[in-house]
RNA sequence: GGGCGGUUAGCUCAGCUGGUUAGAGCGUCUCCUUUACACGGAGAAGGUCGAGGGUUCGAGUCCUUCACCGCCCACCA
């Protein structure tokens, strides 16, 4: 046993003890049809990714319940690996390429990929070894990437799958269009940034000549691509319009006057013109009205399909001039400010501009069918339960997805057209040639969108297609930890695609944690500055702290507000643990080997406690030592915390489980039970064993349900603690259960009221400001026979505990004077202090408890003169009501005597 | 425009199925270098639980209206 440093330092423990941990093999699970498993798998980091609090806070809940759940026994797995993040890491490279001053186009598709290859080699475990530092306890060898060949073969399997069931198809649909990147961009990836931009009022002549309708647009150039105005069917200023044409200005096309719902009367004019081609809601009436798509620009944004002045300008460019005309013209109305949210490339922030093109859809409707089922029925929850709803509202209204990406990073379509007939074909490997007419193949140059690998993540990291034994064992997976804003991107698509694949749901239990957010209520991000960085905290407090405040900084669900002085708070936590221990160890060691060393006495059925029964190992102690209340208190109390602790795992209550063990370990074990050991052990050989005993069965036991909370700290302490019948590491430590035999109501009462006492004379010594070395007498003065026996019995305690010198225990109160009392629990407790009572501040103190005690009383004989309360409040709160008001009404007699003996002085 | 969450001590938050005198950490104040720990110990001050209404014997907890803060979704051109 080596000695310890007085602190603790993470630095030095932490990083030796993990790859302890790795080389060990504790981290592994591997199909055993004897066991239960339980198994999680990561929601896999972008490969480009580092380490932020939202990680930390993800893969920290992930290691409880692995930790958890190994410790109880189950095959426990936990699947690492990352997702290849299509336009995230095309764009790493394509910045660095920039650096060499070439684009992507200048090097080539091949020549593209393999250096993005090159890079995920370099450094794209990065954030895998960041885990590790968290001590994320995943099977490494099972490490998985989304473009691995067997992921990528799962891809093109369910894909196929798909399309043979006719769930695939290719359409036209209005997406975002980087014009300077020349790439599309999902709605994710084009962030709506607040712009302040202007509203254009323009006036469209009617054909018949009789006026004009006036509309309001933010994109002026695109009106050159209008094919119809439209109208609420139920603005009244219209309706007489509807049906009649009105005249494109300055391009003469003539425009039918529509009505739609989509249209919002109280909006600008109340009219709006329609370029399908150009806008969203725009394309959606298209589609509905059977209106023309005119595509008025090019892919880097300049006019096309338009009359000639305007042929090939920049689409601002054309905006300037359009304005320019329509005003000589004398089209223009007002123009207004209009702050309003546009989609801006989240790499470039170039506006993006909302474009028609060709792309491949998945049919989502089928495939949420037994997605909707699985979660009313209740064979997936959500934890907490309100995400239910939010999830079945957006499957009830599901539209079909866009998996088709303008991108090069990424599972190529497995999709082949014809060079000669546009045949198209779909097949995992090129086909040599069109199936039609033997012509020439090229394959579509699109990706698939990156969740069409993720939604596949539960199964195919379990080796999906193939049938394994991982799978067979393993799948359905157990619980699913993640952030709100991937419930519908992920945790529903890997839903329809566990049903869709496998029969069967991905997993039983999703637990949505909240967002880490700075104290200001701000989602932490880099543009904002306001990141405090894991890898810091861990640095500066150790990892333990990190996992520790994280856990205590959220109740279940909600979102947590992080400054980093919290953060001392698990440091300390961590230091207060380690000095336990090194106290425990000094003290002795567990006297390990001779029996009943580690079998501690159970309490006894008999009143007063000082004496041993059975002890807790099979075989019956040689030599008894006493027990004492303290023992049985401590005993009992870590019983209760055991129970706590498990349930609030199992519920998903985190921060409930760490505040337990919080206060458990802190006030219950270091400030009570240490205290009273250092009195307990002198007293004779049998004491000290015992109290040596306890001590470490609370310890050790406090360290085991805490091990998934505050994993290394734990570890190292419980290295040193090891009873020598146990197995290399805590992790494989069974979990503690708690023992209703150690359950002690009893000596929880008793020691309650030693507590009480012992507190009522620290206030006493604190507000008299008694010199630390002065120790007072004290009398204790009740009636109850039984309680006085037990103070009697605990004198040595109370004197160590609360300063005092000899204990008086008596049934009658003496008149005292120079005195300091109090009443607590029916007793009466006196602290003679000659020269140092202030008579008349001690007056009013005690009126004020007077009149405190008063108060309550009061309330609880009102409450029990209600007949509706005791006649409908059930027993044992009414007679709780009537104990409490027994003890108040004691309290107050003798208060009140006290209060008597002051005035008289 | 829909939906959801929050509002409890100076600050950050607990308080799960309604039941004694509403808790913690930090901060503040007083005392303590007591042989595990000053990243510590002992003690204290500090709250009409956002506002109104309701249900109930009983509400921080359930229902309802409102106010403010925040988030998500949506086609304000």
């Amino acid at each position: 046993m080596t000695e310890l440093p007085p602190q603790y330092n993470p630095q030095a423990v932490e990083e030796p003890r993990y790859q302890w941990w790795e080389a060990q093999g504790l981290f592994q699970a591997d199909p055993d049809p004897k066991r239960t498993p339980y198994t999680i798998v990561i929601p896999p980091p972008n490969v480009t990714g580092i380490l932020h609090m939202g990680h930390a806070l993800n893969n920290t809940i992930q290691d409880i319940l692995i930790r958890y759940k190994r410790m109880q026994g189950f095959n426990a797995l936990w699947v690492p690996g990352t997702d290849h993040a299509g336009i995230a890491t095309q764009n790493v490279v394509e910045r660095a390429l920039a650096k060499e001053g070439k684009k992507r186009q200048d090097v080539g598709r091949e020549a593209f990929i393999q250096r993005v290859w090159q890079w995920k080699e370099q450094y794209g475990s990065t954030i895998l070894y960041q885990l590790r530092r968290l001590g994320s306890s995943c099977d490494w060898r099972r490490t998985r990437f989304t473009m691995d060949e067997g992921l990528s073969e799962a891809v093109l399997e369910v894909f196929l799958r798909l399309h043979k069931e006719g769930l695939i198809y290719r359409g036209h649909y209005i997406i975002n269009w980087c014009p300077r990147c020349q790439t599309a961009l999902a709605d994710e990836e084009a962030p709506r940034q607040q712009t302040l931009g202007k509203l254009y009022h323009i006036r469209y002549p009617l054909e018949d000549r009789s006026g004009h309708i006036e509309v309001a647009t933010t994109r002026p150039e695109t009106m050159l691509g209008d094919t119809a105005i439209a109208v609420h069917p139920k603005d009244k200023r219209y309706k007489a319009l509807i049906g009649k044409h009105a005249i494109l200005p300055l391009v003469n096309r003539r425009l039918p006057i529509i009505a739609d719902e989509l249209v919002d009367k109280s909006f600008g004019t109340g009219a709006v013109k329609v370029t399908p081609a150009h806008d969203p809601a725009d394309f959606q009436m298209g589609k509905k009205h059977k209106l023309e798509f005119i595509n008025v620009m090019t892919d880097d944004a300049h006019m096309t399909n338009v009359p000639k002045e305007y042929e090939g300008l920049d689409r601002l460019e054309a905006r300037s001039k359009l304005i320019i005309d329509l005003e000589k013209a004398g089209f223009l109305g007002a123009i207004d400010e209009h702050p309003h949210n546009v989609g801006h490339c989240y790499r470039c922030h170039t506006a993006v501009e909302p474009r028609l093109s060709p792309q491949w859809f998945v049919k989502m409707k089928p495939l949420a069918k037994p997605a909707i089922e699985a979660v009313k029925k209740g064979t997936i929850k959500f934890h907490p339960k309100r995400w239910t709803k939010v999830y079945l509202n957006w499957m009830e209204n599901i539209e079909d997805w866009c998996i088709s990406r303008q991108i090069w990073w990424g599972h190529r379509l497995p999709v082949y057209y014809c060079e000669k007939c546009e045949h198209t074909m779909v097949a995992k490997a090129a086909p040599a040639k069109c199936s039609k007419c033997s012509g020439p193949v090229r394959q579509d140059p699109d990706v698939l969108d990156t969740w069409f690998s993720s939604w596949l993540w539960p199964f195919s990291t379990l080796g999906w297609p193939q049938q394994t034994k991982d799978l067979e064992h393993f799948y359905p997976t157990h619980t699913l930890v993640t952030a709100q804003e991937i419930i519908f991107f992920w945790v529903a698509r890997m839903v329809m695609a566990g049903y869709f694949c496998m029969k069967a749901p991905p997993f039983t239990d999703v637990y949505i944690h909240g967002t880490v957010r700075d104290i200001t209520g701000k989602k932490m991000s880099k543009s904002l500055g306001n990141i405090i960085d894991p890898l810091d905290i861990i640095k500066q407090y150790g990892t333990d702290a990190l996992r520790y405040t994280l856990v205590t900084a959220t109740a279940i669900g909600q979102d947590l507000f992080l400054s980093e002085e919290r953060f001392t708070a698990g440091r300390n936590f961590a230091n207060k643990l380690w000095n336990a221990t090194r106290f425990v160890m000094s003290a002795g060691p567990a006297a390990s080997g001779s029996p009943g060393a580690r079998q501690l006495p159970s309490p006894s059925a008999s009143a007063g406690g000082a004496q041993l029964a059975a002890p807790l190992g099979a075989r019956p102690s040689a030599s008894p030592a006493p027990i004492t209340i303290p023992d049985r208190w401590i005993l009992s109390r870590l019983q209760h915390t055991t129970t706590r602790v498990t349930n609030a795992l199992d519920a998903y209550q985190f921060n409930d489980a760490a505040t337990a063990l919080y206060d458990f370990l802190w006030h219950d074990f270091c400030d009570w039970y240490v205290e009273i050991a250092k009195v307990q052990m002198p007293q004779s050989a049998e004491a000290k064993a015992t109290t040596l005993a306890i001590m470490h069965k609370v310890l050790e036991t406090g360290l085991r349900l805490l091990h998934p909370v505050m994993p290394f700290v734990t570890e190292e302490l419980w290295q040193h603690l090891r009873p020598s019948d146990a197995g290399p590491s805590i992790m494989k430590a069974p979990w503690p259960k708690a023992a209703k035999k150690l359950t002690d109501d009893e000596a929880e009462a008793q020691f309650a009221r030693f507590a009480a006492v012992v507190g009522a004379i620290r206030t006493m010594r604190a507000e008299l400001n008694v010199p630390p070395d002065r120790k007072p007498p004290v009398h204790l003065i009740t009636p109850q026979a039984a309680v006085r026996q037990f103070f009697e019995s605990q004198q040595p305690l109370l004197q160590a505990l609360a300063g005092v010198a000899e204990v008086h225990v008596a049934a009658q109160a003496q008149k005292p004077k120079d005195a300091a009392t109090a009443v607590v629990e029916g007793i009466e407790v006196i602290l003679p202090l000659a020269g140092l009572i202030d008579v008349a501040k001690e007056r009013e103190r005690k009126q004020q408890r007077v009149a405190e005690l008063t108060k309550h009383l009061q309330q609880a004989e009102a409450r029990l003169k209600d007949s509706d309360f005791t006649d409908k409040a059930p027993a044992e709160i009414v007679q709780g009501a009537r104990e409490r008001k027994q003890q108040l009404e004691e309290d107050l007699k003798k208060t009140a005597a006290q209060l008597t003996v002051l005035q008289a002085m």
